[in-house]
DNA sequence: GAAGCGTGGTC
DNA sequence: TGACCAAGCTT
C-alpha cells in the first residue's frame, strides 16, 4: 500500500534531503552557476543518457555554441557532428529549432513558466520542470526516471511506471512534498539520491540520508521498486552494406530527414527485406547477384560484389537488432544520377556525422574513423 | 497510448 | 551474450 507523508514529516524530509544535498552535491560543468541554456543543454544531454558520458560532449557544445543565438545560427552538419555518438539525435535538431523560438518568440530571452517552456521544441514536461526551477527558482516538479524509483520506493507506490498515465500520480504526489523555497535544488538533489544510494541496480539503500523515509527499505522490498513492465527485445533485422571504392573515393548513402539515423551518412545499407527474395533460403553468392542487380538499378554502377567474409556487422538500437553483411568492389567512379549520396575521399570522411554502425564498418576494413 | 528513436555501461 | 539501465520527447 502506498504509504503518505504527515506535513510533519514533509517537512522534515526536505531538511533531511537538502541537508544532505548540500554537503555532497556533486560538481558537475553545468552547475556551476544557474543559466537557463546552461542547464536547458544539460538536460537534453542528460536525457537517457549517463552524466560520465555527457560531461565531454557539453564542455565541447558550449565552446562551439556559447549561446542560444550562437546555437539559432548552427550549421546543421557541425550540430550533427557535435552531437555524433550521443545518440537520439532528433535532440540536437530540436534543440536549434527551439533555439530559433526563443529568438524569433521572446528576442533570445528565456522563457520561465514550465507552460512556456513545454512549446519549445524537444521540451518535455520533465525539462520543462527542469528548466523553471533550478534555472528560474519555481516550484514544480521534475520528475525523470529518478524520480519515479525514489519516490516508488520511499512509498512504495505501486503504479507502473512504465505507463504514461503514471506520470501524473508522480507528479502530483512530488508537487507536495518539493521544497517551495528551494525547487531546483530539492530536485536535483532526488536525482543525486537516485544515481548513488537509490540506484536501480546495487542500492545501498542501508547508508542512504533518507534511509527512515524508504519504506521499501524499512519493509526489506527495495527491489520490488518501482514496477515497471518489460518491453519486447529488439528484432533481427539483416541488412547489406555495401563498401564500394573508387578513385573518387567510397560511395557514401545519406539518409535522408526522418526515421532512423536522419542526417547521416553511411556505406550504402540495403534492408535484406526490400530485395524481395522470397522465402527461400539465400546463398551468399546468390545474394550478392541480388544485390549487384539493386545496385545497378539505383545507382547505375555496375560491379562485381564479394561478400567480404566475416561475421556479420551487428548494432542494437532499442527497437532492432541490425546484422549487417558486408560485399564490395572496385569499381570506376560514374556519376550518380537520382542516388541520393556520393563520392567521398577516405580523407573527408570524419568531416561527416556518422553513427556506430559505420564506425564499426569502417573499423572491420581497418579504417581509422577519426582521419 | 503505443511505438520509434542511439549509445555506452554493467552484471 | 543477453538483458537491463541511464536526468525523455515526438508522433
Amino acid at each position: 500500500m502506498t504509504v503518505t507523508w504527515s506535513n510533519q514529516q514533509i517537512k522534515e524530509f526536505r531538511k533531511t534531503l537538502l541537508d544532505w544535498y548540500d554537503e555532497e552535491r556533486r560538481d558537475l560543468p553545468w552547475r556551476q552557476d544557474h543559466d537557463p541554456y546552461h542547464v536547458w543543454i544539460s538536460e537534453i544531454m542528460l536525457q537517457q543518457t549517463q552524466v560520465n558520458t555527457v560531461i565531454p560532449y557539453y564542455t565541447r557544445f558550449m565552446k562551439l555554441f556559447p549561446t542560444v543565438s550562437d546555437l539559432a545560427n548552427a550549421d546543421e552538419a557541425v550540430l550533427l557532428k557535435a552531437w555524433e555518438g550521443l545518440g537520439y539525435y532528433s535532440r540536437a535538431k530540436n534543440l536549434k529549432r527551439a533555439a530559433q523560438q526563443i529568438m524569433a518568440d521572446y528576442q533570445g530571452v528565456f522563457p520561465e513558466t514550465p507552460e512556456a517552456l513545454e512549446d519549445l521544441a524537444g521540451i518535455g514536461p520533465y525539462t520543462a520542470g527542469a528548466i523553471a526551477s533550478i534555472a528560474f527558482n519555481v516550484p514544480v516538479p521534475a520528475v525523470d526516471g529518478n524520480a519515479f524509483r525514489v519516490f516508488s520506493r520511499l512509498m512504495e507506490i505501486e503504479a507502473d511506471i512504465a505507463k504514461p498515465q503514471t506520470r501524473k500520480i508522480f507528479t502530483d504526489i512530488i508537487a507536495k512534498v518539493i521544497d517551495p523555497d528551494r525547487p531546483g535544488d530539492f530536485n536535483q538533489a532526488i536525482m543525486d539520491l537516485g544515481s548513488s544510494y537509490m540506484t536501480a541496480k546495487n542500492p545501498d539503500p542501508e547508508h542512504s540520508p533518507v534511509k527512515a523515509f524508504d519504506q521499501a527499505y524499512l519493509d526489506g522490498k527495495e527491489l520490488d521498486f518501482p514496477v515497471k513492465s518489460k518491453k519486447p527485445k529488439p528484432v533481427d533485422v539483416p541488412y547489406v552494406g555495401l563498401i564500394i571504392r573508387s578513385e573518387r573515393g567510397y560511395l557514401m548513402q545519406h539518409r535522408g530527414t526522418t526515421g532512423m539515423l536522419a542526417g547521416f551518412w553511411t556505406f550504402p545499407l540495403i534492408k535484406i527485406a526490400d530485395l524481395d527474395l522470397g522465402d527461400d533460403v539465400v546463398m551468399a553468392t546468390e545474394l550478392a547477384q541480388h544485390v549487384t542487380e539493386y545496385l545497378h538499378r539505383e545507382t547505375g554502377i555496375t560491379a562485381e560484389l564479394t561478400p567480404m567474409g566475416g561475421r556479420a556487422i551487428t548494432q542494437v538500437y532499442t527497437h532492432q537488432k541490425w546484422q549487417v553483411n558486408l560485399f564490395g568492389a572496385e569499381v570506376l567512379a560514374q556519376d550518380l544520377s537520382h542516388f541520393p549520396g556520393e563520392w567521398v575521399p577516405q580523407s573527408n570522411l570524419a568531416k561527416l556525422a556518422l553513427p556506430k554502425v559505420q564506425i564499426k564498418m569502417m573499423n572491420r576494413l581497418g579504417m581509422d574513423p577519426t582521419k
